[in-house]
DNA sequence: GATGCGGTCAAACATACGTTTGAATGTCGT
DNA sequence: ACGACATTCAAACGTATGTTTGACCGCATC
């Protein structure tokens, strides 16, 4: 069965809005009235409002993610670590991702949507979303490990952790940035900003494993 | 005229809950049953809801930023970029700062709710904290430019946006990175954790600032 | 010991929320 | 043309929210 005009109209300003004001701030009313559906199609097409939002995650995450693994696959036997972060940061962010009718454009709900849920992680998401990455996280890191044969996957797996926060920070807040350097940073040149984050994130792979501090703190968790 | 007990009890209690869920997602009626207080006693010592998260803020970022500044002050004449990273970085991820009669933690409320608030960034927030970051942006961005003279601003602002957001993703979800690591990256030892981010950053921001483009997409913001 | 006042409290307020209901509407195959 | 099924709709449901109210308490001060 495929996706009914109203629903896609539901995922389209699922995606603006959980994007712009988060999954608790979006109330159904204004999400409907925007996608000119009734209140009740939501229970009725998805079930409840997070049956919702996994639904306009899982729309565009699945053919993200998929493009990620071919353009893994398709690098060659010994891969630039620049290669590999251009495959892990592309994908998200460039266009070129397609479901139904509706192609992901650079600057669309979904990239922000996210660069919010990625953060924000509400409770029923966490499993759902750690699902998504866990598999395609492993297969990074490998690639990144043979790159870069004298660091550990530990150092590896954080440094991805890193890139991943910055992709989101970039995608939800770029226009802060804008406002906050006077345009002199300026969001609307997409291509420019991926060669931004490719570039720091490349480096920052290369950069040599840290040694373990001396002492140990007391354990305490970060977060 | 000081906090009462009630105030303090309030911030604290605000600072774990809305760095727990976000925001949106807490209610006052859970945040007072935590803080031992009375559920008009928010609208009574701060107004509203909104105010609270300002105060929550206020009273742990001032003292974060100044001990950055500080220790921008205290470099020596020709930092190295890692010093100034670290600068940056280690204010806000160490303990050392204290408030009343509650120290920062490295794994406290505060920690993960500015990795929750810096992205989340409801709207009447914004500008409280563009103003708070936007003159210590700069100062550190000219201090990064002192010791990369090849870099345009623009690339080193681009670069402290991309740490912000490995800095705020890392406080939130390094318990979610552990459990997707099945415990290889360990988030209990601090000190670790911040090697990791200083050494990614730091390489990051030496690398050499990207050639503009070739020809320049239409234009899309990107967020 | 009366008065004023900052603080606390239980209760109520109006509103907004997500979800459900049951009737109405459209759209097929036959 | 008709029955069946999927979809839409306005309305209502129960609950939870942020905020306000007005009585009450503990102390200082006069």
């Amino acid at each position: 069965m495929s996706a009914t005009a109203t629903q896609t109209t539901i995922l389209d300003a699922g995606e603006e809005l959980f994007a712009e004001a988060g999954f608790a701030a979006t109330s159904l009313r204004e999400l409907t009235a925007r996608a000119g559906a009734n209140l009740a199609a939501v229970s009725y097409h998805f079930g409840s409002k997070e049956g919702l939002a996994i639904a306009v995650l899982k729309r565009r995450m699945d053919p993200i993610n998929a493009e990620r693994r071919a353009r893994l696959d398709a690098l060659p036997a010994q891969p630039s670590v620049e290669a590999i972060v251009r495959a892990f940061v592309e994908p998200l962010l460039r266009p070129g991702v397609v479901h139904d009718a509706a192609p992901v454009q650079p600057g669309s709900g979904f990239c922000r949507l996210v660069g919010r849920l990625m953060v924000e992680q509400p409770p029923f998401l966490r499993d759902f979303l750690a699902a998504q990455f866990r598999e395609l996280g492993w297969r990074f890191c490998g690639a990144l490990q043979r790159a870069l044969p004298d660091c550990d996957a530990a150092t590896l797996w954080w440094r991805l952790h890193f890139l991943v926060g910055a992709i989101a920070h970039t995608l939800q807040n770029a226009a802060t940035l804008r406002h906050l350097t006077d345009d002199l940073c300026r969001d609307d040149d997409v291509d420019a900003v991926v060669e931004q984050l490719v570039q720091f994130a490349a480096s920052g792979m290369q950069s040599k494993a840290p040694a373990p501090p001396a002492r140990r703190r007391r354990t305490e968790t970060l977060g």
